[in-house]
DNA sequence: GCGACAG
DNA sequence: ATCTTGTCGC
């Protein structure tokens, strides 16, 4: 049990290891900069599409999850597609290793989106999660804005807490002077580097998100795109991929219940023998 | 034994 | 992530 999630993992760190020697150019290329013209503008002109993803999960079964993609109008938060797939999750979750867990349905869902409705490929992508902001400065933003070569950027709903980044009093200190929607604060590391930055996203809520660079993208551009798509704390495009991937698993299971149960062989009388 | 722990 | 209704407050 505890073995299995120890092999696993260690399966995952040989994996990044080896992912990490093949892509270190790339990741020192464009992880951190502004590649699109809709980013050199303050009005984000040019932007029309963006997308989010997520995954939700059954409670009691580690292996059944939806994958859900979504992509919104820019300004206006329209949901214009949406792409709830259920899939059959491989890896345990392990803190510092969520890609490897989710990112190979996420893929999925954007080549669907490509073969199906090339139009509405988002310009940017909202991922659930960290993306320089963690452990080997990798984190599932950074890993899908790679694989999928699109402008991505990481919000977390918890500190993860690495390179000296603690919920700690100070920490909650700086918490407290957030009083407008749309101040921040950066995240530092031991090192001095910024690694991502605390954004009071709507008014009326207190928690911050942490917003780190995925993928060709600046800190500050991220900042100011997470922001412009809130209605609420957590940023629409990430918003509704949660809410209809929760609504999906909440359909498949009532199809599942209400249908026959499946035929078992006639195994009873085999088993006399 | 206690704290930490993106989703 | 998930278990979970109503409820208190702006």
């Amino acid at each position: 049990m505890a073995d299995r999630a120890e092999s696993e993992a260690r399966v995952a760190e040989e994996t990044l290891r080896a992912w990490e020697r093949d892509q270190a150019q790339l990741k020192a290329d464009v992880i951190d900069q502004d590649t699109q013209e809709w980013q050199s503008n303050p009005s984000f002109a040019g932007l029309e599409r963006v997308g989010g993803v997520d995954l939700s999960y059954i409670k009691g079964d580690d292996t059944s999850a939806c994958a859900s993609l979504v992509v919104l109008s820019y300004p206006d938060l329209e949901v214009l597609y949406e792409d709830c797939c259920m899939v059959a999750v491989n890896a345990p979750y392990v803190a510092g290793f969520l890609a490897f867990r989710e990112v190979p349905f996420l893929v999925e869902a954007l080549q669907r989106l490509e073969q199906k409705e090339p139009g509405l490929r988002p310009q940017v992508l909202l991922v659930d999660g960290n993306g320089i902001l963690h452990h080997r400065g990798f984190g599932i933003a950074c890993h899908l804005g790679v694989l999928t070569g699109l402008p991505c950027v990481g919000v977390a709903k918890n500190l993860l807490q690495v390179d000296g980044l603690a919920n700690d009093e100070l920490h909650k200190e700086q918490i407290q002077d957030l009083q407008a929607g749309g101040d921040t604060f950066p995240l530092l590391s031991t090192s001095g580097k910024i690694l991502g930055m605390a954004l009071r996203s709507y008014a009326k809520s207190t928690k911050p998100v942490y917003v780190s660079v995925g993928h060709k993208m600046s800190l500050l551009s991220a900042v100011q795109l997470v922001h412009s798509c809130c209605r609420y704390r957590v940023p629409e495009p990430i918003r509704q991929a949660d809410i209809r991937s929760r609504e999906y698993i909440r359909k498949h299971l009532e199809a599942v219940s209400a249908s026959p149960q499946p035929e078992r062989m006639s195994e009873d009388a085999d088993s006399e023998h």
